[in-house]
DNA sequence: ATGGCTATTTCATTAATTGACACGTTCTGA
DNA sequence: TCAGAACGTGTCAATTAATGAAATAGCCAT
């Protein structure tokens, strides 16, 4: 409904590029004759294209004489999601949030059990939470942290629930607590920690995800209880929600 | 370097995935020029592939007038690795032995003589193994690729016969010597590498396969040689071996 | 302004892609 | 068992479609 102008474009890569679609969207694999007739390609065409496809790694030829597309392609997928600068995506954000609390600001990956800082925007409060950016928490116990593991709860439950360990008397240090307030989480949209790995720091935490639901990272908000006034604890959880939602939208248009 | 009668290629497609590749690999953008210098290629030609890309939705131009590679790429890969549902098959067993061990578990399956690493959960102790998601090791020298040759090695032993890299004192470069210990291994149901690829880091790995006996992948366990207690080797075996067995019968029921 | 760097456009040339056809093999069903 | 259909794989001349050089236009320093 928008192309106006269309560019110009280079068919045999088009066509290329098709084939490979079509290929890792197949559960085995397919002959050049099927494949030709699907998209609308002569088979000496196909079968080119697919030679040039098997000898750059991409495509490879089964022992049944059909073709489906190699992990190569899985690969060179992957690097962008390795390299999909989250902080790029999410500064506009982390600003925002920072404009709206005046608190300090986390962005964090999951590394094992534990997050990783890997950017921040400081406070302007006197008073203020501070970790440096490469610095680590665990998991299970601070906004970010819990945020990442309520979406991926699933897959981590069984794992995190070995390493438990206590740093306040907020701290969750049994499962069956962790397993109540992790589906509290998932209702809630945003994770909360009063307290539970710095006493007197609060945090708030909400995840970023890519378009097929994985996890790559979350938004936290970090608080000394002394600033906190009434109603401050829901207007920031609905702050972070909105703004890891808004950098998980920024990174789909990636 | 085994590149005799090389089928030719279409260089349009070729150049485009090129591109391609080389954007993924970066973490930010990268302009016309410097794109059609690292590779070799004019800058009118540079334009116009990445012209295609981007009208194709695999690129896109960033406002600084840089090229990026999009999620896209990124989402055609994946669904290769999704039409194996193998990750999921093997999750929980995954886990399992993630807990019996305590060191990392990876998942493995065969790219031509390599295997690729599809999945892993962390050891939790400070001295481990580590090879990133998307990772390859070589088949005959790690024990998820034992394990996958061991249970194809009929079909495998004169391709691999060739190939037989060393890469520390302890690699397998003959082809009586792996002849013997593919032999052991059949026997024995699980692989062993004695520190085969990296020194001092010794695996296990035991096959997973389709109900027609098809080999599908693997499932390893790494372990740094400090790490090792008395006993702990067959204990590991066996339970590689049992989580193995355990995914197989998943995959039978999807 | 000026020079040096970009991205983009144009366009004639030609090389690279293409489709029709041919060949051998494998599968199917009568 | 045999015919014939469908398949994967080559071949090759025609021509399309990709190409490089050079020109244009924008951007940022000096």
């Amino acid at each position: 409904m928008a192309n106006e102008s269309e560019p110009r474009v280079d068919s045999t890569l088009s066509k290329g590029l098709a084939i490979l679609e079509k290929l890792t969207s197949l559960k085995g694999g397919m002959g050049v004759s099927e494949l030709s007739r699907e998209l609308g390609l002569t088979k000496s065409n196909t079968f080119r294209l697919l030679q040039t496809l098997s000898t750059l790694g991409y495509v490879r030829r089964e022992p049944d004489k059909t073709y489906s597309a190699t992990l190569k392609t899985w690969q060179v997928g992957r690097s962008v999601v390795e390299n999909l600068n989250l902080r790029t995506a999410a500064s506009q954000m982390m600003l925002y949030l920072s404009e709206e609390t005046k608190e300090t600001i986390y962005l964090a990956v999951r590394d094992g059990l534990n997050v990783v800082y890997i950017d921040k925007v400081e406070s302007t409060k006197p008073i203020r939470s501070w970790n440096p950016i490469g610095g680590t928490a665990p998991i299970h116990c601070v906004g970010t942290g819990k945020a990442i593991l309520a979406s991926e709860y699933r897959l981590l439950r069984d794992h995190v629930m070995g390493s438990l360990e206590r740093f306040t008397d907020r701290t969750i240090s049994d499962i069956e607590a962790l397993d109540k307030d992790m589906a509290e989480t998932q209702l809630r949209g945003y994770a909360i920690d009063t307290g539970e790995f710095r006493q007197n720091i609060l945090s708030f935490g909400a995840a970023i995800s890519l378009p097929n639901g994985e996890t790559v990272g979350a938004l936290g908000v970090s608080v000394p209880d002394v600033n906190l006034k009434d109603g401050d604890m829901d207007r920031i959880g609905a702050h972070v929600q909105h703004a890891a939602r808004a950098v998980s939208e920024n990174l789909s248009r990636l």
